[in-house]
DNA sequence: ATTACTAATTCACGAGTAA
DNA sequence: TTTACTCGTGAATTAGTAA
């Protein structure tokens, strides 16, 4: 958890400024001072971030240009994440609350990749049912429900015919069954839309149907 | 704001571990541990974090206690607003609603306090006038309106009568008039009661009464 | 302006160990 | 077992510059 001590605050001063969801510019001399240290030592702190894969970066004369990765984003939740639960934690969100939407097979189409089946069953334990439950939930009450929760990941992969993006993936459970939550990172889906992976069917063995109320629980 | 960069990794792991609100038996091989540091750093660094006073411990051949003080907590909360604003922007929540409540007079026996007077004058720029508004807001509501907000420190103080606590402070506003929101942290009130100050008496300006509906509005 | 190299320096780290 | 000291080593930092 520690190991990204070292490159936390620099993360965090990207964020700051921006530098979550879009290409900043920021001069090793302003992160400098933010910081505290030298021009130098920005510099080649930015070096060590980019090296780590935490932030993407392009410079020169003319100045610096840094865009936080995955990665690095993922480290400024992690820290997130350990701070509300220490600080709130009577506030942790336990459950949240969608309806069961359409999801037009491509659920079934990515689980019967074994790139992804692999992965399922050797991080979680079991064999994934061939389709997920596709759930609609308010985008503001998924963000902080998954703040509270610790993520994994699913990595992409490539088969012949195509390439599939990585993914990323919360223990939770529907009525006392443990299951999988995995929000894709490819394929522009509509805010607010996640999809269930489990061992079984939801719509089969839970009776799941399309516009029926879901509750989702964290787990642990 | 990055001068406790190198206390923040051990502050939070003290906090994971309870030490937010009691004191808690950490010995320094379990917290080199969980930093990835030698026994011996995970001592000194606990050393100086006591000496810049954001914990405060006992120690000997029995073992380590710690706990964090206001001000280490405060460090935690202050990169909890960095990591919140910066991560979901669009969730500020910027107003709190609440109702007014009868203070029995104690605010303007605060307020009557040059030691507290001089400080709001120097942090706020305002004379304040001689007594509070209390309002009565949700808890949990209060809890995250704050932690949006930049928060300021009036010292407490001794008179030839009695002591007087420390205090935190939030900028606010109510009916787009500049005030600041209160929080003693002596003399133990009911959750959730707050008391704000102004230049002026917001009974008689603005006309709150008692049992009245109020919104305090975040600024800047 | 920038960034970022190399060299000098410092100060943080951990080994050894006392209490 | 603890905690925490001293001290040698080297990684991290800064100064001085080049580009």
């Amino acid at each position: 958890m520690f190991f990204m001590r070292k490159s936390f605050f620099i993360l965090l001063a990207i964020a700051r400024h921006g530098g979550l969801s879009r290409s900043v510019s920021f001069s090793t001399v302003e992160l400098a001072a933010e910081l505290g240290v030298s021009q130098q030592s920005a510099s080649r702190l930015l070096r060590d971030c980019e090296r780590q894969e935490y932030v993407s970066k392009s410079s020169g004369p003319a100045g610096t240009k840094v865009q936080l990765t995955e990665k690095g984003a993922g480290v400024l939740k992690a820290v997130y994440r350990e701070l509300a639960l220490s600080l709130f934690p009577s506030q942790k969100k336990r459950s949240l609350g969608g309806v069961v939407v359409s999801g037009f097979g491509e659920g079934k189409y990515y689980m019967s990749q074994e790139g992804y089946r692999k992965q399922l069953l050797d991080k979680f334990g079991f064999e994934a049912f061939k389709g997920t439950l596709n759930v609609n939930a308010d985008s503001a009450e998924l963000e902080s429900f998954l703040a509270g929760l610790p993520e994994e990941t699913l990595s992409g992969f490539e088969t012949q015919e195509r390439s599939f993006g990585h993914a990323r993936c919360y223990r939770v459970s529907v009525r006392n069954q443990p299951c999988v939550l995995v929000l894709p990172s490819r394929g522009k889906r509509p805010d607010g839309v996640v999809e269930l992976v489990a061992s079984f069917s939801f719509r089969k063995k839970l009776g799941f149907v399309d516009n029926g109320k879901i509750t989702i629980e964290a787990t642990g």
